[in-house]
DNA sequence: AGCATTGATGGTAACGTTGTCAATTCTGAA
DNA sequence: TTCAGAATTGACAACGTTACCATCAATGCT
């Protein structure tokens, strides 16, 4: 019966200590009315064994692990990466961890996805979006944990939402187009508007027009991902068809920079002949003369906040915020437009 | 004692289907010699009561959970999002899920993270990177699970690594210019040159010019992360102190594109008086004219790679790939060389 | 002095699952 | 018909931790 050596557990500890198991458990979560010989001879057996905590076993004996389910439809969307990256800011120096699903922008598998990291007791859930399959929905509602739904507000969330209104994105464009005096306006988008979310941008945008008078004279969905590729493509196609159209709304900056390069390269005058603007604002942006203007979207920030408010509520903190948090976007004037 | 509605347990699918609890569990996880009948009974049951497995229980009882560990720098670069793409990709179909841990560009926070994620007994470790503090490659050596290192295969893993050469990649890069016929030759690198990897590229670029004769000229390592902006800042900085340059590698493609829009912008004929080339290979690439020349990068196949032995290493596949794997990088040409 | 309160430590059971072994039933060949 | 072996099902314990309760000593208050 050769024991395995493996990972000491707080028995071994304990034992090393001389002091009993639940002993050594409440210096390693440092509960209160500890001595401080017990919890320093417990340290130094810790340190000598090199003593890591089994959260797996802990997580079972508390109803809820330290796990936090995170669902996106890709990583190599930066706006995604973007709010993973806010939301490992927020656990950060936190016993929370981030558990991975990607959905791959389809709701089936954003449903299976969110049926398997359940099976891992997640203490929340923070997913994209607030469309989801009804099966979803249902299951989002049921469960006891906190759920944030990250990156649109425009809706009622399940239960939390942190976001940004894609309708004031489009209504921000609109009027910013407006006031320039551009009257021929044309909308550029990729993927069939794939993520639900453009499509809300894009109807807002239609609309504030309309309200003003200002009938979108055409737009271009182009079949392929967003890509400068696509952008220059859509663009090509929308002049084609219309060729008196003054400025372009474009679903993203990639799809925008790729037609700016475009028309750098044929020599569209921009703005003079075409203005252009994208959503999103990127980096990317600044290396780029004329500038882009964008409407900056507050994609860290949402992960952070998201991040920080899962960490109030699994704390049981009082403050913890609830319900629809909307952040605000802000255009990004640059010399595209 | 008003028993909480919650998740149920096996024990209640078993109860409800009135068989044993193992049975049940045995029908959950498609064990054999199960009848017909049982199968049925206890997969009625599961749907009926709207079952979902604790893998936290399951986990405890086995020795290692379905986890999988990654850590990375930062998702914001998109590397990295590739690298986690292709894991996940890697994972589709299975039980093995992606936990996340981002070190900063930080090895002391990877050495924190690695220990954070180890209690939660992963079923292996995927982390970037051939350099490790010497503690945490002491754990990562010590780890019985298995450890793939992903990006990097210029060195000796520690059990399996999956990645490309960082000096081939240089030296193509080498090879090229001089066969193009470059000799004034330059590099641009970003951020001191932080993730160690593209240092690895420049000496061994520099190291295959000098071998044939070619000293580099100059470089410029920028202090801020690569940009397109960085980019710019740096060929000019470059060409200011070295105007006799005619070709520079620049350590990514988000340098060298900034760079190319500069040139663009202020009438530098590429190639003709300057030749550019970059590294990665991004997607972005394809809408810019003259598309960049560079080095495709092959991250998703990292990922998908390194997901996939993963995988076949859990399952104690005899087939499973281990030692280094290196994947080939090969030149991109574009019309900037 | 008597008694409630607090501080410090330990024992026991339980979280939900599965590995191991035992028990029972069934199958087919002798 | 009988019996070995397979098929099927079940009982029990264990994974490592922590909630809950119990114990005992020290302290403070009336």
């Amino acid at each position: 019966m050769t024991k395995v050596v493996s990972r000491p557990t707080l028995r071994d500890v304990a034992h090393h200590a001389g002091v009993s198991v639940i002993s050594a458990s409440r210096v390693m979560r440092d509960a209160p009315n500890i001595s401080d010989g017990l919890r320093a001879r417990v340290r130094a057996a810790a340190n000598a064994l090199g003593y890591t905590p089994n959260r797996i076993a802990g997580s079972l004996r508390g109803q809820a692990s330290d796990l936090v389910a995170v669902i996106v439809p890709s990583m190599s969307n930066s706006v995604f990466a973007d709010i993973l990256d806010g939301i490992d800011e927020g656990f950060k120096g936190t016993p929370l961890r981030t558990v991975l699903g990607l959905s791959r922008y389809d709701m089936d598998e954003e449903e299976a996805i969110l049926r398997e990291l359940l099976s891992w007791n997640p203490a929340g859930v923070i997913i994209s979006g607030l469309e989801h399959s009804a099966a979803a929905t249902a299951i989002l509602q049921r469960l006891e944990c906190p759920v944030i739904e990250v990156m649109d507000s425009d809706g009622d969330p399940i239960d939390t939402s942190v976001g940004f209104s894609m309708v004031k994105a489009g209504q921000v464009m609109a009027d910013h187009f407006l006031a320039q005096g551009y009257r021929r306006i044309g909308y550029v988008g990729a993927w069939g508007e794939l993520p639900v979310r453009s499509r809300k941008r894009r109807l807002a945008f239609e609309a504030r027009l309309a309200e003003n008078g200002v009938e979108l004279v055409d737009r271009q969905i182009e079949e392929d991902q967003s890509s400068f590729a696509a952008g220059a493509a859509g663009l090509q196609a929308l002049l084609a068809r219309s060729p008196e159209i003054e400025a372009v709304f474009f679903a993203n900056d990639d799809l925008a920079l790729g037609a700016l390069f475009h028309c750098l390269s044929v020599g569209i005058a921009v703005p003079e002949r075409l203005a252009l603007a994208g959503f999103n604002g990127l980096d990317m942006r600044d290396g780029i003369t004329p500038r882009l203007t964008t409407i900056r979207s507050p994609r860290n920030e949402i992960g952070a906040r998201a991040g920080r408010i899962m960490l109030d509520r699994v704390r049981g903190r009082p403050s913890a915020e609830r319900g629809r948090i909307d952040l605000s976007v802000s255009l990004l004037q640059g010399a595209t437009t």
